[in-house]
DNA sequence: TGAGAGGGAA
DNA sequence: CTAGATCCCTCTCA
């Protein structure tokens, strides 16, 4: 039966059309969210696919086929077409028919079905993979339902695997690494003992699974402000093993090394930094990804993965993993035997290497939702709202004019947005206001009027250091930043966010820069997050792009149009 | 030994 | 697609 009041229409193609103003809406799209990606995302209707790749994550995480249907079909205003119906099914069923398993030192590639096995095994890049005597056709006989692999294949297969659509469930388990002591600290130096968490207590959980092969590889999804480090630290604590932690940029390596000290009974001298600076290797070492894709001009080689190899590692954690660089994956497809944790705000990459993360770190295994974190209190409520702001008669000439590649450089330096920033300035006198953009020069000129200091690259750390001590306190209430706000995460926690020009459409960027005014508030606990951008230009069209994440993260967006001039 | 500038990379 | 920022290495200067 049709019914129209629903919120959701599933077309033959996997794509599925979501109301926003539906009553229905947030719940849909909570439970959309589960086995789809969020594709489009503009005022009044999203749309999400249903991939292959988000059916196994689904799968991977426990959800089943029967929930996926009875979940589409709760929302959908009519009946579900009937090749969708079935295309779910064999999609997710494909998760787990082929299974790699340890016996002793061998590692085998298992299925159910001697066809499939069959099939995979004939296929003329799977067959240098197999040991010797397993590619000889005469041992082929119609029941066979193992095989065995070269153990340093597992990596390279399991990628291969994935091309071939058939996602390998890994049960072939983990080396345990060189053991290390180590447990929460008790004796908080800030009053307040420490404790996790509830979801992250379950994360932890879910991960490690009691040290079964079931757990020890995979990706924790956690929103902006979910406590990820925690999250790590916990499995380490659970692990109780040496540990490489990788991440995106020397501030975080800090970060880390800070919080470990601060809440793990870890002595300064266990672990260290691998980075530009030092070239420490400890039972804990913490490193970025750049030095590990560093090559030696003289001979293109790796200078530095010797890292891997440098401990017995029991645990690698990829911080930021949908940052994680391409060689990094190369040489994970090598480190299959290790335990690996995958940490990220979002399983989306701008490179669309998303398979790569689920054959060589792992399925995604716990996805937190947003809506959680914020009922429970551990994020403040952000309101975000999009400023469409027309240009002058006589700029929105010269972009007509302009070069394809100089237009969004106009529209988003369009001086029209001075005045919307000062009246925001004029609502927000008592809060802390971040104004955020993307050039320069245009940033140098809202300084000037704003009478706010300015943060860019250039900036000098002790320069910024006072500024950002500045800003805590209080005695500065506006700073104007750079590009460097999407790094550094020793920025203060500001309330509200002014953007007023981003890149071309990146959806982290969008995420890190509403994250810095997410940390729960005084007050009304209110954040506010406002994105200026020409109306009706290239700016416009990028900025829903970039909208995607938040989305995703359950925000929002209020679209604000400026009334045109007179001419 | 450490700070700082300059260049290349992704 | 740009412009901007970061990181790593190397060299120089005290």
């Amino acid at each position: 039966m049709p019914d129209l009041s629903n919120p959701v229409i599933v077309q033959s193609d996997r794509s599925v059309l979501l109301e926003v103003l539906n009553p229905l809406f947030e719940e849909a799209r909570d439970t959309l969210a589960i086995f789809a990606e969020l594709e489009k995302s503009p005022e009044y209707m999203h749309t999400y696919r249903i991939t292959p790749l988000s059916l196994w994550n689904a799968a991977s995480s426990g959800v089943t086929v029967a929930d996926v249907l009875t979940g589409l079909e709760r929302y959908s205003k009519f009946p579900l077409p009937v090749a969708v119906r079935t295309e779910i099914q064999q999609l997710m069923g494909r998760y787990g028919l082929v299974k790699l398993i340890r016996d002793g030192e061998k590692l085998f590639l298992v299925a159910e079905d001697p066809v499939i096995l069959l099939e995979i095994i004939r296929h003329k890049e799977v067959k240098p993979l197999l040991v010797e005597n397993a590619r000889d056709e005469d041992l082929r006989t119609s029941s066979l339902t193992q095989v065995e692999i070269i153990a340093e294949a597992r990596g390279p297969l399991k990628q291969l695997l994935m091309k071939l659509s058939y996602p390998v469930e890994d049960l072939a388990g983990y080396n345990e690494g060189t053991p290390l002591e180590l447990a929460w600290r008790s004796d908080q130096p800030e009053g307040e003992p420490f404790a996790l968490r509830s979801y992250q207590t379950e994360a932890v959980a879910t991960f490690h699974q009691q040290g079964s092969v079931r757990g020890g590889s995979g990706v924790l999804v956690l929103p902006c402000g979910a406590g990820k480090t925690v999250i790590g630290m916990g499995v380490m604590v659970a692990l109780q093993c040496e540990t490489l932690i990788l991440t995106t940029n020397n501030s975080a390596v800090k970060q880390w090394l800070r919080e470990l000290e601060d809440k793990t009974t870890l002595a300064a001298t266990q672990m260290g930094e691998y980075t530009g600076e030092k070239k420490e290797i400890c039972p804990v070492t913490v490193a970025t990804y750049q030095i590990l894709t560093h090559r030696s001009s003289a001979t293109a080689q790796f200078t530095h993965f010797h890292l891997f190899n440098e401990k017995n590692w029991g645990l690698i954690i990829y911080d930021e993993v949908h940052l994680l660089p391409a060689p990094v994956f190369r040489a994970t497809a090598d480190l299959q035997a290790k335990r690996r944790l995958g940490l990220t705000a979002t399983l989306v990459r701008e490179d669309g290497k998303e398979e790569e993360v689920f054959s060589l770190i792992g399925p995604k295994k716990v996805d937190v939702p947003w809506r959680l974190l914020e009922a429970q209190g551990w994020i403040a409520t952000a309101e975000c709202t999009e400023w469409r702001i027309p240009m002058s008669p006589s700029r929105r000439m010269d972009y007509a004019l302009a070069e394809e590649r100089e237009k969004f450089r106009l529209a988003a330096e369009n001086p029209r947005k001075l005045e919307r920033v000062f009246e925001l300035m004029e609502k927000h006198q008592e809060d802390l206001v971040l104004v955020i953009g993307q050039y320069v020069r245009q940033l140098e000129m809202l300084a000037r009027e704003l009478k706010a200091p300015l943060i860019t690259g250039k900036t000098p750390q002790r320069e910024r250091d006072r500024l950002y001590e500045e800003f805590r306190s209080g005695r500065v209430r506006r700073l104007v930043v750079s590009k460097v706000a999407n790094f550094a995460i020793d920025l203060p926690d500001a309330n509200v966010a002014i953007q007023v020009s981003g890149t071309f459409g990146s959806r982290q960027e969008e995420a890190q820069r509403l994250g810095r005014i997410l940390r729960p508030k005084q007050g009304d606990g209110k954040a506010y997050f406002y994105s200026l951008v020409s109306k009706d230009t290239k700016e416009q069209e990028f900025a829903m792009h970039r909208q995607l994440f938040l989305t995703e993260q359950g925000y929002a967006y209020k679209i604000m149009i400026e009334e045109e001039l007179e001419i």
